[in-house]
DNA sequence: GGCCGTCGATATGTATACAATGATCGCGTA
DNA sequence: TACGCGATCATTGTATACATATCGACGGCC
């Protein structure tokens, strides 16, 4: 079964430029993964089996594996001992957690941010912020969750701590997992227009509103989750057992 | 060369509880390599070579591979493309992204952590600090940073926030290896007393004062270090071409 | 009729073999 | 003597083969 290889692959491209380009592809099937799962086009507890992955991205599991791996530390999949990779359900707990760390750190980042903004910085900003208010009006909900998390992202980036900007990151795409399983389908994270009105601030130079909208930004999204600790799996036993 | 397996391994124990216990050692190989990077006996630059590890730890280069990605992801080890791995050598930028990041996560967990902190976390936080200050005394200087930074972890982690407490282990990792590079020798990072003053406002519960020590507390260490951009490896050339 | 044990299939964990690339060293020539 | 060039070697990147554990289903047994 894992002999059929996908076609393309074998005779042509595949082998050209192997090696030079071989990191870069990686980067881009991480992307494709870690695209797929913010978007909510695989949902949390999705199995990602190795073989499946292979085949579809026309690389071997060596590759996969090394992905998979990296997304693990990434809090995206789970990776399960001789179970395989799945897409991570984040608990109640972890939900609290992230979005704790992104307050602190967010508004923490608000300060520096607007003194450090450039022009450029707010011209892309308000295109990203545009781009998020038109995929909301056209249903795109995918598309829209991916740019809220890309503008938290670019956003905090601004501030120059290359450090922090990758925890942002990580937390703003650990919240689309957590959007995927406690929000309510009707309610977006992020009210559309917040964004625009944060931008606002920034350019004004006045980091201090600007760390208090974001306090109550990230509350609001917070608060529209619904927090209800499933465990629909392992139902009755361990409560029992647990006297 | 690489033949010369090690002899214990391959007969028995090796061999016998293979899967179940291969995660576990994994996780204990990876904490070795972990530790000797944070203890300094294994200095910024020195080359992992795949090879080597594998004899060293005996499991073949596909588990060290694994294990070097992480610890890659860790940005305790740099892989370069065709160069392999090497012990990371933060930039002086780097530094300064890192000690900002530990004042805001650290100094801000302070309270929560006032609030939480129980007996049994005194007592061993007390510990740690004493056996810090004997590992200095005695000269153990590479015992006392790892001591200093698991007190640091360990503080984090009574906060109740996992991912925030993650966030601090691994800046803490950094931080060992940017005094590697940055420190002066004789002076350690954390004065010896300052985790006892430390834990003493904690126990009264006054997490204000323990936030703002902790704040004087990493400026103490990041004042400490001897940023200076060394650049030895291309010397003169680049500044005759920036003219 | 329901439950337990066993068997087969599937997927992962690990090791090894092969390929490609960058580095090092030696040689020839100016 | 120093520089440029070429070959060999060391080391990583990738794929594949084999071993092993888990899950589902079927059949026998109580």
């Amino acid at each position: 079964m894992n002999q059929r290889q996908t076609v393309a692959e074998r005779g042509g491209a595949g082998r050209t430029g192997k090696n030079g380009e071989g990191a870069e592809r990686h980067e881009e099937i991480h992307r494709s993964i870690s695209d797929a799962i913010i978007e909510h086009r695989l949902r949390p507890g999705a199995r990602l089996r190795e073989d499946a992955l292979a085949e579809v991205f026309g690389i071997s599991r060596t590759g996969i594996r090394k992905i998979l791996q990296r997304l693990a530390l990434e809090q995206l999949v789970t990776l399960t001992p001789r179970r395989g990779a799945s897409v991570t359900r984040p608990t109640a707990e972890e939900a609290k957690d992230v979005f704790d760390a992104r307050q602190m750190i967010e508004c923490g980042l608000m300060p520096e941010i607007a003194l450090r903004i450039t022009d450029d910085d707010l011209r892309e900003l308000r295109d990203m912020a545009r781009r998020e208010r038109q995929a909301l009006k056209s249903g795109e909900q995918s598309t829209a969750i991916r740019l809220s998390a890309d503008f938290h992202a670019r956003l905090a980036r601004i501030s120059g701590n290359a450090t922090l900007a990758d925890f942002v990151e990580r937390l703003c795409s650990r919240s689309s997992l957590i959007l995927a399983v406690y929000g309510n389908p009707g309610h977006l994270g992020c009210e559309s227009h917040d964004h625009d009105d944060l931008i606002g601030f920034l350019e004004a130079g006045n980091g201090e509103r600007a760390q208090a909208f974001m306090g109550r930004h990230l509350k609001a999204i917070e608060a529209s989750l619904s927090i209800v600790e499933e465990e629909a799996e392992a139902p009755d036993l361990h409560r029992i057992f647990s006297d």
